[in-house]
DNA sequence: TTATTTAGGTCAGCCATATTGACTTAATTA
DNA sequence: TAATTAAGTCAATATGGCTGACCTAAATAA
């Protein structure tokens, strides 16, 4: 039925409509992004080191390489953020096998730091999804990826479904 | 149904889920927004200008104190994006009926720009919406409403709803 | 009518985050 | 051995936020 849907009324979401899912995207990120940066802006952090925190919190051992290669900034971008991180000792750097490389990885003050940041996010979308059926947060979950272009859609995954 | 789904699983997204949810977040905005920075880039304007030519565009004849209040910004930073518009002739400026206050309205070189601007945004989201059912993409707009601050639900409503 | 509040503007300085370009070092690979 | 790759660094630039201090003019309250 959904496809009868489709093709009685291909064009069902007007550009009013759309025009509200853009304001939608701008109003929710704005929130979304508002409790790490409180607590980010006492420690004279910003959202970047959040972000590095984030993934090196998710993935142990991850490179250089690759972190530049999710968030998508210049390494002079990454560095002066990353270089605070180390200095103040939230990320540690190792030497990979690859002697080229280096890996990073949380210390336990970084952990801490992630996990305090991050639980403010978990428990908004936690006590937002909570009010929601599997339908809606399927529906939300499907069109969020794919609002995401092909080629980082697949970074995404890679970063989520690694072995 | 929905609710006794609840009431069985109190925790149905788990934490890996929910920080599935927080790096679609980052990965959508992201993309959602880089179709217009790159336009803005090559005319030297930047992402805080898009948001006032699509306020403005939105409603004709907003104030700055309204402006400010959908932005959120301080008014500091505002004038230098909205001198810059309205210098060069992307927004017009009017006197309103109170004579403290300024009435924002784009310019035709203004529509154009917030045209060639959206359509981008707008064309995007069409061609994810038409990808799903009308329950999808309900539960994707009802969620990313429910995960804007209240006071901030009360002024996206304001800016949607207004007679 | 005077005092206060409101809408808007401006100057100056600061900070965070991004960019480009040029160049270096060390290790790996062809 | 030559070329490529991973990482680091220096310098300059732009954007977009912020605070604090101060100003004008108009509307509103005492």
């Amino acid at each position: 039925m959904a496809d009868l849907n489709k093709l009685l009324t291909p064009l069902f979401l007007n550009e009013k409509e759309i025009r509200r899912i853009i304001e939608l995207m701008f109003f929710s990120y704005r929130d979304f992004t508002s409790g790490p940066d409180q607590i980010l802006e006492k420690m004279n952090f910003g959202r970047a080191h959040h972000r590095v925190i984030y993934f090196v919190g998710k993935q142990n051992n991850l490179t250089i390489k690759e972190l530049l290669s999710i968030l998508k900034i210049t390494k002079q971008s990454l560095s002066r953020v990353l270089n605070q991180l180390v200095q103040e000792k939230y990320v540690i750097l190792s030497i990979g096998e690859d002697k080229r490389t280096k890996k990073l990885s949380l210390s336990k003050k970084g952990i801490d730091l992630e996990k305090k940041l991050s639980e403010i996010q978990i428990s908004n979308i936690h006590s937002v999804v909570k009010k929601f059926n599997e339908s809606d947060i399927n529906g939300f979950k499907k069109i969020l990826f794919s609002m995401i272009e092909e080629k980082n859609q697949i970074i995404f995954n890679e970063i989520n479904y690694r072995k």
